[in-house]
DNA sequence: GCGATCAGAT
DNA sequence: CACATCTGATCGC
């Protein structure tokens, strides 16, 4: 995780440490457990340094994508032919023993650091001094190979969202699964066994300003397959799939079509080589093979690559063809509505469509966070990103959010008055507002957050 | 010198 | 658009 990170990315109170994996600060905090969510750059640093040697706990998704992993300058060079194989960034996480013609093997060298777990299958591990922890996974609903860690201990039970989505069908499948089941809150009728509230939560509050509710994946998906329906058949598409995590979108598509979608090497590579037996099947390689494109980003095939730029050729790919290009966006869902129907009257109307956007979230906003909270009443929630420029502002926001729903709440207060600042404040979104607008407006998040700390 | 880390823009 | 990615500057052995 990028700096900023509360606890330098361990789950206290264990020596563990999440989707971090750079040199710790200091020599008495060794990992002695390594964990990674999922495989999105800013969770994986650390470990393209070839020094790196410890054991990394997974998904199998996870691993096989990391190890076919490839920075875009590579794929661009290898697809240029300068280059016959493309270097892989984490292939030194996977060396193989060297197998003489004789059939022996000599193994220096080699090694298999990544350590596959399945999803719902709780595994011991022994940490130093004879700790043992079980580590559990759970998909996360944020891009293939995303998982969710409940670790359990004699320290206690912590869950890891790592980057999550936890839609309504998402808090569901929580509920109902048998393994974070004894960590449900219930209702109030009956007090709860204290072996079976989670020590804390370690949550996904990328999105947590975010205070309006979004589109469900299905909603935002089935409203971007109504607008495509509505051009003409001879339109061709571009879906700007830039980054793991909105496959949900190539697979509406897939379906809504009934076609392959033209897919680069490399992401063809990796679709077909991870679990879900959707996408494994969804891409192509051959580009005339389809009107739906998700081809290089920045290198696109010449059915959705632009034309020479003549007038003549606006909205026209160097197939000649009209081209319209599937923006992934974040919006409120009341906005989706209107977008939609807004939408809808202009292609009716015959103007020239050049984009869609789809809503297609891949972090949950504050009222999902929480609900999901709700639904366990952990003892602690901790942040797994904060903003480095507010200096702390934002986890004592959180903290006053997320306390009515904890366990045992603190009943923090939420005052204005300590903050000596002008705005009246009713909710500590409010406060965590007023802060950046006041780092922004060239106040010091410092002075401030030492005030707040009191 | 190079790799690792960071800041800034998209 | 986006909160992940790329780029170029800076740090450090």
């Amino acid at each position: 995780m990028p700096p900023g990170t509360p606890y330098n990315s361990f789950i206290r109170p264990y020596s563990i440490r999440v989707d971090e994996f750079t040199n710790s600060p200091d020599i008495d905090t060794v990992p002695t457990l390594h964990l990674l969510s999922h495989t999105h750059s800013d969770h994986i640093t650390g470990l393209q340094a070839k020094s790196f040697g410890y054991i990394v706990i997974c998904s199998h998704d996870a691993k096989e994508m990391l190890l076919r992993h490839e920075v875009y300058a590579e794929r661009s060079l290898h697809e240029h032919e300068y280059r016959a194989e493309t270097t892989r960034t984490y292939s030194h996480l996977k060396v193989d023993p060297l197998v003489y013609p004789d059939g022996s093997m000599y193994y220096t060298g080699s090694r298999d650091l990544l350590r596959p777990l399945a999803l719902n299958t709780p595994t011991q591990f022994e940490l130093t001094n004879n700790e043992i922890v079980t580590i559990t996974l759970f998909d996360a609903n944020h891009c293939p190979g995303a998982v969710m860690f409940l670790i359990e201990g004699d320290r206690g039970a912590v869950l890891h969202t790592g980057d999550f989505r936890a839609e309504p069908w998402f808090l569901e499948s929580i509920t109902h699964n048998p393994f974070l089941q004894p960590y449900l809150a219930g209702d109030d009728s009956q007090p709860r066994d204290p072996n079976s509230v989670l020590e804390a939560i370690y949550l996904d509050t990328a999105s947590v300003m975010t205070s309006s509710s979004v589109p469900t994946k299905a909603n935002a998906t089935s409203g971007l397959i109504d607008l495509m329906k509505m051009l003409p058949t001879t339109t061709y598409f571009f879906i700007n799939s830039w980054t793991w995590g909105y496959e949900d979108v190539l697979k509406a598509v897939s379906r809504a079509f009934r076609t392959q979608i033209h897919l680069d090497r490399y992401k063809h590579g990796i679709y077909t080589n991870i679990s879900d037996p959707v996408l494994r099947s969804l891409g192509t390689r051959d580009e005339a093979a389809s009107r739906f494109h998700a081809c290089e980003r920045f290198d696109r095939c010449d059915y959705v690559a632009d034309a020479d730029p003549h007038p003549a050729n606006r909205g026209l790919s160097r197939m000649g063809r009209p081209v319209v290009y599937v923006n992934p966006v974040t919006m409120s869902a009341a906005r989706w509505q209107t977008y939609l129907q807004e939408t809808k009257l202009a292609i009716g109307r015959g103007d020239p469509i050049k984009s869609l956007l789809v809503p297609l979230s891949r972090h949950s906003p504050l009222p999902e966070l929480q609900a999901f909270v709700a639904v366990l009443r952990p003892r602690r929630v901790v942040p797994n990103t904060l903003i480095p420029g507010l200096h702390g502002l934002d986890w004592k926001g959180m903290d006053r959010i997320f306390d009515p729903l904890l366990d045992q709440p603190l009943l923090l207060e939420q005052t204005s008055a300590d903050l000596d600042l002008d705005i009246p404040v009713d909710d500590a979104i409010t406060e965590m507002d007023t802060a950046i607008i006041n780092l922004v407006g060239g106040h010091d998040a410092t002075s401030l957050a030492e005030k707040w700390a009191e």
